[in-house]
DNA sequence: CGCTCCTCCCAAAGCGCTTTGGATGAAAAC
DNA sequence: GTTTTCATCCAAAGCGCTTTGGGAGGAGCG
């Protein structure tokens, strides 16, 4: 059922019928009710395809997903995409994941937009000197960034979660429970919010005259793995570090089996703030013991970036649209005073 | 740069660039060349929408995401897709994301279907009478069903993992280390493969006459809380189990957790094989101590969907697409003999 | 009653590509 | 030397929709 029947079938033109549908005062409200009725009776569907070549609207929105890098962010990417998803879905858009080799991935922007498969971007885990910013900003393709880019001075959409804060009261609240030796296994190095939380993290402790020392500073993905091997490294230093902060629920679960391992005691011998992003199978309340957390969720963030990049074609300009979501600091079980304190 | 203008600068017709372009054979080698070099030079790239008018094929492919449901899947949903994107990628084709609530799935199938904005759709998480086989056959739409649908007798594409033999094995094992009271959580209860494990698991007792106990068996989502509380629940009978099987490498972690909250020890007191979908970011390698698994690498398995679904799109029948993949028993720490046997 | 002004509808021109059905000229065949 | 036969290329017709630029006919006005 084609447009051109559909109209044919009801003895109007397909003008008439394209107007009806889509809500052009040109037509009358008999003859609108009229149209969409056979249209739903019919089953009438229109070509997606044959839409977008016409208006050069595409109804859907890409994101990319660089393969390399998404072993590091795993089930944050799913996370954050089931939030996109469920925002624009009510606004029946697509949403077009790109799978990219990290080498590749400006080229596949260039495609993306010169092929017209996409109207706008979603861009996720910068580096502060980005450089996807300019090429999408040069090829015109609106985009929005979840995360910050500090260098580029573009003015560009986005929304980020105050990490620089988060770790900043993380280190802090340990501190005030008279950690002096607090350990960090942060996220991959090179991506800005890693810096953020570094700074947060660092200048935290400067704050009260605690230098902070590089031994106690790891960076990698967010594995167990990691967790479990920057762990181990950091509690057979001695002293040994009383707190030890965790760049996510996975690097939290791998820390967690290393003070074990060492004999420790989470909560106890070794405290414990991890941040937590919120995985519904993941729940830092449901450990034991549970886990003090940053918490920040990636779901909802996805969600609103949705919203945002909505706005953002619909005209809202560029810079107007900057969000900085606080975070949460929920204190539970794994973070206590420091012992022999 | 569209087609016209590039056809212009070389002086010749948007006919023979098409050809040129695409590897006709009307045209000849020195023109292709020629036009292939002008093309690159110029930065031309064609208007996906209009190829997509223009020939029917769309060049991608479509997946569901449900939204509630991903919340069991979140993990395993991100891993699957990102094999299927590795592979897709390598053949220029997209992959739409079409996140849902899970009761408009199958309007949402026939949107997908009749808008044309897929060439072919990947299922996942199937049930044994799952009702978008009819829909998407009856909608003439091509797909593969990752997992099975055992009552659907309509020839359909599938590749699964032999879950009953996985569970079979693990469950044999165990009961050869001397366990006769072996818990089993288990998957959502309505998922074929998880009727599949308990099948395996099952058969596996009976076989040993031992007869299953159904307060052993529980069923869930994959998340360390329903791990968590289903082990708390087993571990209070008595006489309580002695091993465990795990539905996913989330639930392991809630067992874990129970087991040790219960004063036990893992691989001595209390066994545990979990079935591990190779997640990157959570190996069983590197627990403490280090998990038996059934092991099956989901992130594989979208590959080699991916493979098939292009396989189907080629014109392979479907109903010759059939793959079972075989599941490792991985044998590490956490399993060990039967206690006081 | 004649004229203007809406209201409601239509024909046709794109959107950028592929593909059908020839043309054209040169090489091959007779 | 003429007829075939290729090898190359082209004009034009779609693909299914939106949108521009009118055109009829009835209501409102004097």
């Amino acid at each position: 059922m084609r447009l051109k029947e559909l109209a044919k079938q009801l003895g109007l033109s397909q003008t008439t019928v394209s107007r009806a549908l889509n809500g052009y005062p040109e037509v009358s409200e008999t003859t609108r009710l009229r149209v969409n009725e056979a249209a739903g009776r019919l089953g009438y569907r229109p070509n997606a395809n044959a839409i977008r070549l016409a208006t050069g609207r595409i109804g859907a929105i890409g994101m990319a997903l660089p393969l390399q890098r998404s072993l590091h962010f795993g089930p944050h990417v799913s996370e954050f995409l089931s939030g996109i998803g469920e925002r624009l879905a009510q606004d029946d858009i697509d949403i077009l994941v790109a799978p990219l080799d990290v080498e590749d991935e400006l080229p596949v922007h260039r495609r993306l937009a010169a092929s017209k498969r996409v109207d706008a971007v979603i861009l996720s885990a910068p580096t502060p000197d980005d450089a996807r910013i300019k090429l999408l900003t040069d090829l015109g393709m609106p985009f929005i960034l979840h995360g910050r880019a500090d260098n580029v001075t573009i003015p560009h959409a986005w929304l980020d979660i105050d990490n620089e804060g988060a770790f900043r009261r993380a280190t802090s609240h340990l501190l005030d429970l008279g950690h002096r030796r607090i350990g960090m296994i942060n996220g991959p190095a090179d991506q800005t919010f890693a810096m953020h939380r570094e700074k947060g993290y660092r200048e935290a402790l400067l704050a009260r005259g605690v230098t902070p020392d590089p031994r106690l500073i790891a960076a990698g993905r967010f594995t167990d793995e990691i967790g479990l091997r920057y762990g181990q490294a950091m509690l057979e230093l001695s002293p040994r570090p009383t707190a030890i902060l965790a760049g996510s629920m996975m690097t939290a679960l791998g820390v967690f089996r290393a003070i074990r391992s060492a004999g420790l005691e989470l909560g106890k011998d070794v405290s414990m703030i991890a941040h937590d992003d919120v995985f519904p199978y993941l729940n830092a309340d449901n450990m034991v013991p549970s886990m003090s957390t940053t918490r920040s969720s990636i779901r909802a963030a996805g969600f609103r970036v949705g919203d945002l990049v909505l706005q953002l074609l619909g005209g809202k300009p560029r810079e107007t649209i900057h969000e900085l979501w606080p975070v949460e600091l929920v204190l539970r079980e794994s973070s206590g005073p420091a012992p022999d304190a």
